[in-house]
DNA sequence: CACGATTAAGTTGTGCACAACCTATATGTG
DNA sequence: CACATATAGGTTGTGCACAACTTAATCGTG
């Protein structure tokens, strides 16, 4: 570290700029199936397991339902899924895929991997770096107040 | 890679979910000095080099003026900037730093250094992280249409 | 069984990111 | 010099992130 604080040489920064710069690169593919990068993450996680409860979609994408909730209002008015109010537990709402919803699986589920070769990377060195990534997320979560 | 995609599983995500732990071990320490994360951003520009323009911020931090401006707007409104237009050319804003701006950056200039220790990494472990994390963005963006 | 505590989902308000657009100033070429 | 073009900064509108709060349903303990 130096005396002066550079933003180019913050680690924190070098975080933002990346998750920005995926996005970016994300947006134009996305943009095609009609979906954004947030709601393009709902629509992975229910391709792998439908019919999920909003809060298991908040745990598995770290998102609150403050977040959550409108994703899914937009997701529905968009005709890709379905929420549906439980009768067993009338607080828990799980979400259901609709076809449509489905049939973006067979495109969307191209776009991930294309990352590798626009990082000019091996996929080995992209799963170590997410690897090394997520260790440092799990710390940095442990050590938020 | 696995023939089912999964959230968990993409580099993609480790990225967004890493940078958004970053800013929440951040809000705690910056709602102490008033500060968003972004603000705090430019703040670190003008520490670096005050009187920059709004376009320089804007290429310093990857971020276009829809941005910036009202960025600049609110820590104007807090006291912590001023912005004035050039004579010698009057599309052009400089930003600079109030007595209350550079008063932050004793304490503004701790915070990074604190990832580190928050992250259970070295800092040359961090740094490696950081250089790497940099490349792969540079990259991403080259190959972004 | 009653009632306080907890839980699930949603709402409201603020700020950031970004596309699309606008205005004013400056520049360059004929 | 005139006029098309480029540039700097700002505005508007949409969506996400998140804190704080609300509502409704369920749970747990006496």
């Amino acid at each position: 570290m130096s005396e002066t604080l550079r933003v180019r040489e913050m680690a924190c920064f070098a975080l933002h700029s990346a998750a920005r710069a995926v996005t970016g690169y994300y947006r134009p593919l996305l943009d095609r199936l009609g979906l954004t990068y947030p709601q393009f993450l709902i629509l992975v996680a229910l391709w792998e397991a439908d019919g999920r409860t909003v809060t298991a979609l908040g745990e598995e994408l770290d998102l609150d339902s403050g977040t959550v909730s409108p994703l899914l209002k937009r997701l529905e008015a968009a005709g890709l899924v379905e929420r549906r109010r439980e009768a067993a537990d009338e607080r828990v709402v799980t979400v259901h895929l609709t076809e449509d919803g489905k049939a973006l699986e067979k495109d969307g589920c191209e776009i991930p991997g294309t990352i590798a070769a626009a990082s000019d990377m091996t996929v080995e060195e992209i799963l170590a770096l997410r690897d090394q990534i997520n260790r440092f997320t799990e710390s940095i979560r442990k050590n938020t107040n």
